[in-house]
This record gives structure tokens, C-alpha cells and sequence, in this order.
DNA sequence: GTCTATAAGCCGATAGAC
DNA sequence: GTCTATCGGCTTATAGAC
């Protein structure tokens, strides 16, 4: 029951996420992470050897329960696979439209960090969308697909594809293209298999 | 024969698109484009108000270059209407190997932008991929395809995920999958003509 | 572990001369 | 139209007290 209060280095991850997600990496300086994590600069650098680091914190909290949402919402869906892959999109899209929303974290601080390709944020973005491509892979092949791992990337493409357009032109619909152009692969891949 | 030596405008716009794009918006000062170009700070602003119209200055740059290629890509290939829209991938995957690729400078300033919906560098972002979705729609109601406008959508979904896709992993195979996956998405549309 | 204070330099933008 | 010189503020990061 009782939970455990946030330690002073969760906080500050917190704030971060916050702040670095709404503006960007290289738009928040460390004194406003500090300030809204209601700390002084200098016990930030006291949890945080630099800003990079932070920044990389920022990303790897955003490992887990962004993988466990997709997760989720693919097997609430009812339907054949190509309906529960669509639904992944259409949830996504429903979230797209909320004004905080600002596109995925992982592509916008790579984007922004594309002159620096080893920074150890890229490094975990990369991770992360591997790890979700693994697991549709794996989805997949237990469905019988002969070529899952060729299917998920062509899903990854898409989804990925959704964020950036939708983030440009701010219009959730095209989550929803995205979605359908999903079904017809997988439907395409069910009907060869 | 002559060829009118660049102004100092052009000669400005040029280095801050060389900056922008390899390192990108807020990493590069407006010192550092100034010194690219070989005047000096006063100079610059005098030709551009601020900064964030030297931004938008880049961008409306590379808006026709860029769609030029794409259509030079797509005109020259061989093939059925799938094969052409796939060699654009293809294309796209043999300059995405060049060292010096960083993905697509339109979608990597709205991501480095996402806090400032409204910004001029954002509109143009969008205005060439509304061009080039249209072109598109285009190429494929000549073709007699019925809904060529969501297989547009659908075909610059990819595009822009493989361009995404492929700045994070520094994998330019993505864009090979991505062409692929459109081409398979032409050819069902094709059949459903 | 958290504080106050500050270093040392870079930022976008401007003043005024020519 | 281009120059030299500089503004005030913000940047990441650190020194030293408690």
C-alpha cells in the first residue's frame, strides 16, 4: 500500500522527462530541470555526471512503459492479427490528438542528436525500437507468418513513419492511413503463409 | 555561361544549410553561420531579421531540389507503377549510405521545433510534403488507381519512417524494406483498380 | 546530499562608423 | 551593405560551506 516516496534522483528524472519531451533536448537547459524539480543545479550534478547523461535517464524511463502500452493495446483488441496490429494505430491516434502530445521521444532526441550518432540516448532509442520490432517479430512468427521479421519492420516503418508526419502536420488521421496500410500487409502476409 | 556569383544572401543561406542540416537547428549559433560564410555577424543581420528566418530561409531551399529528385527517381526507373515508386527507396537508401546523410532536414527541424507549432520553418516543412503527397496522388490517379490519394498517404508514411527509421539505426536497408512494403501496397491497389 | 555563489564562455541581437 | 565592438542574458559545470 504504502508507496515509497520518489527519491531525489526519480524527481529529477521526472522533470526532465517532462520538460525535455514538451521542448526538446537542446530547448531546456539544466537549471530549469533543477528548478522544476524544485533542487538546486548543484544537486542534480551531484545524481547526474552531465547534461547527456540526464538526458539518457530521460529516455531509458521511457523504456518499459512505452513498450508495455503497444503491448497492451494489441492484445485488448479483438479480431485476426492484421485488426489487433491495426488497433496499436488507432489507439495511438486517439492518443496523437491530445495537445501535450509531441511525437515519440526517441525519434525527436535522435533527430536532434544526429550530429553525435554514439550519444548514449541514441544508443537507447535504438534499443528500444529493437526491442519492439523483436517483439511484433515474434507475434508474427507465432501467427505463422513465413517472413515475420521483414512484416515488423514494414510495421515499425509505418508506425514510425505516423509519428513524424503527424507530428508536421499535427493531423492524427494519418496514424489511421498508417493503421490500414498495416492491416493490408499483415493480411497480405496471413494469405502467403 | 557567366554564372551570376552568388550574393551575399545566397552565399549565407548556403552555409547555414550545410550547418543546420549536419549538426541542426540549436546546435548550430548564428556566429558559426556567419563565420561559414565569411561575413560577419552584422552582415547576416542585415540580410535576415532573426534567426528563425534564416531557418525558414534553409528549408524554402531545399523544398523544390528535393522534390525534383524524387520525381527524377521516379521517371527514370524501369518497370510497372510498383517497380517506380520502389526505386525512389532504393534511391533514397544509396544517399542515406553517404556519410554525410542525416536524415530528412524538414522532419529534423520539426522535431527540434515540436514546441512551436507555429513556426515559419514548420509550415514550409509541411507545405513540401503536402506537395510531394500530392504529386504523388497524382502519379497514381493517372494510373487509374481509385483511392490514390490514401495509397499517397500511405507511400509517404513509409517514406517518412524509413527516414526516421534509418537516421536512428544508421541501417539504410529500412528504406530497401520500406520500398518493398509500397511496392506491395501499389500492386494491391493496382489489382483493386 | 543539499545548499549559495560563481566561473568562463557562448547565445541572439544591436550600436554606430564608414 | 559591410565592418568593429559590445550588450545583457543564459549556458554547462564547479568550488566550497554545512
Amino acid at each position: 500500500m504504502a508507496k515509497a516516496q520518489k527519491s531525489t534522483r526519480e524527481t529529477i528524472v521526472a522533470s526532465a522527462a517532462k520538460l525535455f519531451y514538451a521542448q526538446g533536448i537542446r530547448a531546456v537547459s539544466v537549471d530549469a530541470v533543477a528548478e522544476a524539480a524544485g533542487v538546486t543545479k548543484r544537486t542534480l550534478y551531484y545524481h547526474f555526471e552531465s547534461k547527456d547523461e540526464l538526458i539518457a535517464a530521460y529516455l531509458e524511463g521511457r523504456d518499459q512503459p512505452n513498450l508495455l502500452l503497444f503491448r497492451k493495446w494489441f492484445e485488448a483488441a479483438d479480431g485476426d492479427l492484421a485488426e489487433k496490429a491495426e488497433a496499436i494505430f488507432v489507439n495511438l491516434a486517439r492518443a496523437a490528438r491530445h495537445p501535450k502530445w509531441k511525437g515519440c521521444g526517441f525519434l525527436r532526441t535522435s533527430a536532434e542528436l544526429a550530429n553525435m550518432p554514439g550519444h548514449p540516448a541514441i544508443r537507447i532509442g535504438a534499443a528500444h525500437k529493437k526491442t519492439f520490432e523483436a517483439w511484433l517479430a515474434q507475434v508474427f512468427a507465432e501467427a505463422g507468418i513465413n517472413d515475420a521479421g521483414e512484416l515488423a519492420r514494414q510495421m515499425l516503418l509505418l508506425l514510425d513513419g505516423s509519428f513524424a508526419v503527424v507530428l508536421l502536420h499535427r493531423d492524427a488521421s494519418y496514424m489511421e492511413s498508417a493503421g490500414k496500410a498495416a492491416a493490408m500487409l499483415v493480411r497480405a502476409a496471413m494469405s502467403a503463409r
